[in-house]
DNA sequence: TTCAAATGATTAGAAGTCAAATGATTGCCG
DNA sequence: CGGCAATCATTTGACTTCTAATCATTTGAA
């Protein structure tokens, strides 16, 4: 019924204090500065990360369907649907229905899109990439297996 | 898989390869993670995460400007308002000029206010919160610090 | 065969976010 | 003084994302 209770683990953890409050803030600081690198990315190549993220899945898996391309990206299906409109306007993409099953809709690359997917930049700023791979192997590795856990264990939900 | 290696061999700039491409889904699952999670917490307490975010960083400064405010909960100065404006509109918060320096606007919490922080549900799910909690100590310390660092690698523009 | 449920994609509607422009005020310095 | 630059908050406009509802199609069971 009180479903503020279902959320509050303990009252003593309204303010989260400790481990959970600097995840908190932590992962606060890694959405934002996605979010930015997604705009400044955007200015830049004229792509955000999502429909970056997109066009990688439809370049990489071929000739996909809209919920596939969904899971690839981690978006809904109606965000990507966004993305491919906007795509398909840019002619990037083109989708078109299947002949043996007409509910589903296949997406593929134009040639402009081949193009555009060999000169397109990577995610990171290169900024990000040369202090990234400056860090020891070990702490790389550390850092993407505790993001991959994080990621798992929010994942479910 | 491996014939992505051979895709990204040519032209490891552009398609990251490794590393760098692991890193991407991983910052993507948990922006997504965190954007349900936020949608959640507004479903079950009326409260968005940034929101929870902004009204604990009044909670904890007491009267505080909008520029505080920003960097306490990494969002822009401009989110910060529409975040204001809605808490106000819900008499959670209020705000008024200073009067030695009239630029300047304070946000502190109304007894309303006061009220929703002791009785609001924290960030994560409970499901999160047990499971993090059941990870060996070392893991969370090692998650966190990994978040810590990619989010230190990430800020600086 | 027929029709209800399932499936895939899309649309409608609401919310959050940022950069850039704007308004108001203060401080500096010539 | 007096005006120009800096500072602080806000508004504007554009974009992304999600959920929920909807449309079209296929499947399965009576």
């Amino acid at each position: 019924m009180d479903e503020h209770q279902t959320l509050n683990a303990r009252r003593d953890e309204t303010f989260p204090t400790g481990e959970l409050r600097g995840l908190m803030k932590s992962i606060r600081r890694v959405v934002r500065a996605t979010d930015l690198q997604s705009r400044a990315l955007a200015r830049a190549s004229g792509l955000t990360t999502p429909q970056l993220v997109v066009l990688m899945g439809v370049a990489e898996l071929g000739e996909v369907t809209t919920n596939a391309l969904s899971h690839y990206a981690d978006l809904s299906p109606a965000t990507v649907v966004t993305i491919l409109d906007n795509l398909e306007s840019r002619a990037i993409v083109e989708r078109y229905r299947s002949t043996t099953d007409r509910r589903i809709v296949y997406t593929r690359l134009t040639e402009k899109g081949r193009d555009m997917v060999t000169n397109t930049p990577g995610f990171f700023g290169v900024d990000f990439v040369t202090r990234f791979a400056a860090l020891p192997e070990k702490r790389r590795r550390a850092i993407l297996a505790g993001l991959e856990e994080l990621a798992g264990l929010m994942g479910r939900a």
